[in-house]
RNA sequence: GGAGAAAUGGCAGAGUGGUCGAAUGCGGCAGUCUUGAAAACUGUUGAGGGUCACACCUCCGGGGGUUCGAAUCCCUCUUUCUCCGCCA
């Protein structure tokens, strides 16, 4: 949520900014200016009913003890109707936050001066590349076919238990995902994240701090008798462990690991692009997140991109790092850097990890802020980005280390399996 | 699930109808002392709105009520703790 004495101060460059996500915001900017003007007119007549009932008050105090109970009366019929005045004022007080609120929660984050302009994917910018792409043998399969063939994943009981999108992981299969979580996790406390252990089901209050709600509650799984909601990834409890906390300078910078389930519902395409484990309903992942002074959370955006980056380096896979143009960036960052791992059997990128800043955007709603060196309460910056999501990572290493003889397990993991090959 | 107790500033913890935005301690900040630091001492220090700055307004878990006036009384919800029951 944007700050607005932000708008207000900064109209033209937030109208102009905002124009990179291809929308025009001009109405909505006004909006808010002039649906502020009215909520502030409103509060300083408020504040006035309510200054001359308290004065009132007083008073009467006053000549209740010195026992002058009539003239007390007299003016006990004026307060009366500020009771009056103010109850109205106040309703109307409400309205106006309401409305400001509701116009708020609409208007995405202002995007990074080096955020791209774009429409959509094909519009992002690649910035890095590594890796090389092996060379196949002919009979090479993708993912979903090794999965039946070595019997490490099966769909088809996952679709038995619970539905499309739950796959069950089987033997080495299973091994390997914990070999994945255990190894990625060692690499995230390794540079400095401290390992969290978070709950997987967030009340409102935080799908609200991090943006979820109001407007996509279509993302997630709604547990509707105790009003829950199944995470859709870690930032949601991983980021509400500040909401609402003041920091103080030498707290920051926060880093934080976590692995946990994800779950998402996003009823979308089918085929080819969610065949296997390229989009699922439940899946894991091991997720960072820092909290950061705002004069150093781009160094750490760059920070969190290079840690991935070994990662994927010692795993020897083929990925490059996009920065996200205007089109396709997230409504709560300003800027993004998503990785994708070349899936060499299907020839096509896959989306691994997404790191963002989201500087004041989701400090703003969960009124995460520290006391800084001028003793004033400010804003922190949250980040945070995936390292990494397991089903594709997963997807390709089964596809890019496939040999004649079987699947060879990458030499970094081999002390987490147990085993060298899956044959 | 049953019974009881509680929820106050960054934290801990007083306060039971007006002079309480709220004692005290810790923490934070500034200073004295010190080569520097620690300790000690002195001062300062809640949040939000509003204003050029003041004034002023709001906030003692959430919501509602009583009253001229509520942290304080009443109702309700939520959460926490203790005891009992059940249970991974």
């Amino acid at each position: 949520m944007l700050q607005v004495p932000f708008i207000r101060e900064n109209k033209e460059y937030v109208i102009k900014r905002l124009a990179i996500r291809n929308i025009d915001a001009t109405q909505m900017i006004d909006d808010v200016i002039s649906l502020d003007e009215e909520r502030r007119q409103v509060q300083t007549q408020l504040d006035n009913a309510l200054a001359e009932s308290n004065t009132l008050s007083k008073e009467i105090g006053n000549l209740y003890k010195s026992g002058k109970a009539a003239e007390a009366n007299v003016l006990k019929e004026r307060t009366t109707e500020l009771k009056e005045i103010t109850k109205a004022l106040t309703e109307t007080l409400n309205e106006k936050i309401e409305a400001l609120n509701q116009l708020l929660y609409k208007i995405p984050n202002i995007p990074h001066p080096s955020v791209p302009k774009g429409s959509a994917e094909e519009d992002n910018e690649e910035v890095f590349k590594e890796g090389d792409i092996p060379v196949l043998h002919s009979e090479a399969l993708p993912h979903w076919e090794l999965a039946k063939k070595y019997n490490i994943i099966d769909f088809e009981l996952g679709n038995k238990i619970t539905g499309a999108g739950f796959p069950v992981y089987k033997g080495k299969g299973a091994r390997l995902q914990r070999a994945l979580i255990a190894y990625f996790l060692d690499k995230n406390t390794e540079a400095g994240y401290t390992e969290y252990q978070l709950p997987l089901l967030v009340n409102e209050a935080s799908g609200f701090g991090t943006g979820q709600l109001p407007d996509k509650e279509g993302q997630m799984y709604h547990v509707t008798e105790d009003n829950l909601y199944l995470i859709p990834t870690a930032e949601v409890p991983g980021t509400n462990i500040f909401r609402d906390e003041l920091l103080n300078e030498s707290d920051l910078p926060i880093g934080i690991t976590g692995y946990t389930p994800c779950f998402r519902r996003e009823a979308g395409s089918y085929g080819a692009h969610v065949r296997g484990l390229n989009r699922l309903h439940q899946f894991d992942k091991v997720e960072i997140l820092r909290v950061e002074h705002p004069n150093r959370s781009y160094q750490a955006l760059d920070e969190m991109v290079e840690h991935v980056k070994t990662i994927l380096k010692e795993l020897k896979l083929p990925y490059r790092i996009l920065r996200l143009c205007g089109g396709d960036i997230g409504f709560t960052a300003a800027l993004t850097f998503d990785f994708e791992l070349f899936s060499t059997a299907q020839d096509r990128w896959l989306e691994i990890s997404s790191v963002s800043n989201f500087e004041t955007f989701q400090a703003n709603r969960l009124k995460l802020r520290f006391k800084n060196s001028d003793g004033k309460n400010e804003l922190a910056h949250t980040l945070n980005g995936s390292s990494l999501a397991l089903p594709r990572v997963l997807a390709g290493i089964l596809e890019n280390y496939q040999t004649e003889d079987g699947i060879v397990i990458p030499d970094v993991l081999v002390p987490y399996t147990g085993f060298k090959i899956i044959n």
